[in-house]
DNA sequence: GTCTATACTGAGATAGAC
DNA sequence: GTCTATCTCAGTATAGAC
């Protein structure tokens, strides 16, 4: 029989994923899980903590499957910058393929981003994510500063954030096709974002500063 | 003296700005507020509609700031289309703005969008004004179906909504000279993603339709 | 119509026995 | 490591005073 600890935490992923991270309640993960109340907090301290562990567990093969898209690619191009769509979707893709194999979770996700509660723990998992796409595109846009590329991840994360976690009015699922017309959508999007005349070049500069 | 009801809801608006909705209790807000308990479910139903009231006394302002600008803009431009930056700015300004007067509470509505519990109340005040604003990026952008408008929409309250509860890292205030320049930063991000080349041009539609 | 006092149910957390 | 019992605090509901 597996251990206390995984069953708690395999019964926590399903019941966040499948009602949401406030709607579900220890006892009730307790209950499924056929353990005691106390063992959540024996083994993880707190809720916020349980939520921790799993969303890493969930977000570590994601982040997996970037850095190895983003190794192909960069392989693919040699020593010269990789192309700014295939970036994206090396990075894109992955997140929203879980839009599809579990909605509730990934809106879950998508949710921690806007709520700024991304703990500090999780935050640690995505660094490595970050500073390669961060370079890989920055080798891409050299239009871009850096601070402005900076600016631009930011909304590019808002943008998928909000995808993760809600889709337009009159879209129902995301399956198959659909979702690759709209992980399609959000790339040329995206680039097209990414791509516009820098805002912060040094003419602009003097005026404002 | 102010009405109990209207106690309430002021004392409501500063401590949900000030700590969040979760991290408010119902106890909290009448002590402050100095009324019973029961009056807040008496005036209000629960403390999610209280929250819509919150909500929506602040967001009606800065939707008819909204509309102003958009009024303004169009009689600007006579019969034709407005300018795309000028319609983000006429959008996106008057909601940014509010991060400067309060981020505590510009957190919140930002979160709100995030969390997607933007409430069917609250949706029905932001109507007219996505309706309007919708029409006239259509009138801007002639080379996107209603379908790939209503993606890139929906991106684009993405990015606004990330904005607005978080900042890119080695970002501290956003006050005066800062704010605008982070505004135009998001003008020129979004309508870069709007000018994009239509994704579902109709070769891909019937490709994949 | 408004408001107060109080009780109810369920949440997360914790101390201490085993 | 695990379990029982208990604590504090949350949101909600209702009976009845003015």
């Amino acid at each position: 029989m597996i251990d206390t600890k995984t069953r708690i935490l395999d019964t926590a992923e399903r019941l966040f994923g499948d009602q949401g991270y406030g709607a579900t309640s220890l006892r009730q993960i307790i209950t499924e899980a056929g353990v005691n109340l106390a063992a959540i907090h024996y083994h993880y301290g707190s809720k916020e903590e349980l939520l921790d562990q799993v969303v890493m567990r969930k977000a570590d093969p994601v982040n997996r499957e970037r850095l190895e898209a983003l190794d192909r690619l960069e392989a693919a191009a040699g020593g010269g910058p990789a192309p700014i769509e295939a970036i994206l979707e090396a990075f894109l893709a992955p997140a929203l393929t879980r839009v599809a194999a579990n909605p509730e979770f990934s809106k879950l996700m998508g949710r921690m981003l806007g709520e700024g509660l991304m703990p500090s723990l999780a935050r640690k998992h995505f660094r490595t994510v970050a500073n390669r796409f961060t370079t890989a595109l920055a080798r891409a846009l050299p239009h871009l500063s850096a601070v402005e590329l900076r600016w631009r991840t930011h909304f590019l994360i808002g943008a998928m954030a909000h995808m993760l976690c809600s889709k337009p009015e009159g879209n129902s699922a995301l399956e198959g096709v659909e979702l690759q017309r709209a992980t399609r959508r959000l790339v040329t999007f995206v680039s097209g974002g990414l791509r516009a005349p820098a805002a912060d070049d040094p003419k602009t500069e003097v005026k404002l500063g």
